[in-house]
DNA sequence: CATGAATGAGCTTTCATTCAT
DNA sequence: AATGAATGAAAGCTCATTCAT
């Protein structure tokens, strides 16, 4: 990585102040210097930490992705229970509103940069690893005895996220049929089928 | 609309264009040329037809909703049984593959547009819509005893709208771990789950 | 002329429409739409009666310059008295309002046209005929025995004619301290200086 | 003022370089290339200094009036007498020819924005500062016993602006009948009418 | 390391002009 | 004569990128 010897700090808070520009600009509209001004430097200081925007992008993304996937992975660690589980996953998964900075900057880059070679392993290995997530907590629901799944775990592994997906997507749009509260209901209410275990709720 | 009148074959020949030029460059490097080129036109007549590249996007992206709906809604028209008319929509709703220019075109547009007044209401138009569309089909099937759902229909219905969703996006963006025939089993599994109906296949 | 023989109606019709436009958007802005807009013709007609835009200029200014002498020269026609003479000239030199659009054309097009040798023999040759219709009120006057005039006649009629060009400007720049009131009370104000003659007055 | 910072030395180059583009191609031709060409640098920093080229014009304009006004004001400062101030306005306020830069931005500007909001204020109050001055001459002159004013002292002095600004407009426009040295004789003429004083001339 | 003035390629947009009908 | 769809040259404007300080 070309920029690892620059001072860390400055990287990151460029890094922090591209997702709110990304946010608020949108990704077409994004300039160098709506990352300066939001960062309170100048453009060239931009350029001296990242080669050129498609650098910046690319990094802000794989820095997103592993945000995204680890901030996840914590709200598991130190949960014993699969209910639990499957119920901190879901209200993680889901944006709390339509300004998360972090989702709108993955879906804006993903179609930024849609066939890009870079971008697209990176994607589908969030993917595999969400998919993994939820395929952990259903194992493990299933081996505690409350859940009796309702068809092929990896199957629902994938819906589950697919569902995340799509919510975030339309909540970020704003889409008002698919409010943050009512995403969470309605995922909540696919778990229940699939894991036939009704007791799931996100705030047991 | 300020291009009512202007021969409405050279502005369709436009609008079809320009979703190829957006499944083929992206919407963020869309240039004006880039539509002129695929229609065999000038610049000048791009600009003639839609006063600039915001109005071409708008109505590309309000032709490309009617379309959309509109062909999901004759898939429907002459299957009586409720179960094929099931598999219709998802068979319909899946894209066939990763170049699917209509599809593209609707989700580029969306994000592009995250924010837009004039997008926004467009978009959840057409998200509602597609949830009564398979509202309609699920009610059919409980009459005609064929399904016997698993939760309230309406959270039903959405959730399949965002399955649909989210397997359009995972496909455009090339996701291997959800190609369109994949997509289309996790849907359906999803389908007999939720109807108790495990007869649903696609080509019935 | 190259549009001699192309019906002269529609001719005038077009010079008319183009003096209003000039009014409405400025000589600057001015387009052949804007033309054709105003006369309810299309683009293409424009063309086909003045070959380019230039040349409709040109034969606006010519048309106008024409328009402007020959009103003045009629306005003193059957006045024999030298004292009315006076006041006509002035009265019909002076815009009644910032909207005139033959002398807003006009000025508009001396701007335009600066240094073309088309218009400046045509602007000089304008400015002498002014001077000469001054020259000769101020000979009859003294003739008459109503002036004793308190310098040499050319430079009155000289000086006359710049005063009248001023506050056209001024009038229809819009400039509230020369307004078309007060813009002739001030030049009677001069002509009852230079011609001892305290009874002149706009309506006698 | 968007661009008060950035090197004020640059951009008192470029507005210069305004006027003489103004002067070469006139207003309405004027392009940013002209401007740039004309200071020596790239049209990208033209843009870097005054947003677009309205707002390079305004500030133009605005120059321009400043410094047409305060070089005037400069040529009283240490004259003691009415007569001869005077003579000095008179020499300053029209143009030694007809390539005088700032005086025919200062036309064209006018012309080029009739019915701004932005320009009208400022031509108005420079209207009315020049009259302030042939106020204040006129004044001292009656007060030194010099001058016997032949009418109201604030008609005199707006006949005196607007005689100036028709002699400039003509000179501008190359009419031969009302050459530099030909305008002062005149203006310097109507002085010495309305004064009642024969001793006036220009070099004293 | 940081700055910000300067650059110029690349795009959109406008509009006079042409021409088939 | 008149139309208006189509053209394409000509500008303006944006912004990533460079570089001297």
């Amino acid at each position: 990585m070309a920029s690892a010897k620059k001072t860390p700090e400055r990287r990151d808070q460029l890094i922090l102040a591209t997702l709110d520009a990304i946010r608020d600009r949108g990704i077409a509209n994004l300039r160098i210097q709506d990352v300066a001004e939001r960062a309170g430097v100048s453009t060239g200081t931009v350029h001296y930490h990242f080669n050129d925007l498609d650098q910046l992008i690319d990094d802000v993304y794989t820095w997103a992705c592993e945000r995204f996937y680890t901030t996840r992975l914590q709200a598991l660690a130190d949960i014993p229970d699969a209910r639990e589980q499957l119920a901190a996953m879901i209200d993680a998964g889901i944006p709390k509103s339509e300004d998360d900075a972090l989702v709108i900057a993955m879906h804006d880059i993903d179609l930024f940069r849609r066939g890009s070679a870079t971008m697209g392993p990176l994607l589908q290995a969030l993917y595999d690893r969400q998919v993994a997530l939820y395929f952990a907590a259903l194992q493990l629901g299933v081996a505690q005895g409350h859940f009796r799944l309702a068809g092929p775990i990896i199957d629902l592994a994938q819906n589950f996220v697919s569902l995340e997906d799509a919510y975030e997507l339309h909540i970020i749009s704003g889409n008002r049929s698919a409010s943050p509260r009512r995403a969470r209901e309605l995922v909540l209410g696919y778990a229940r089928i699939v894991t036939g275990c009704s007791e799931l709720s996100l705030h047991h």
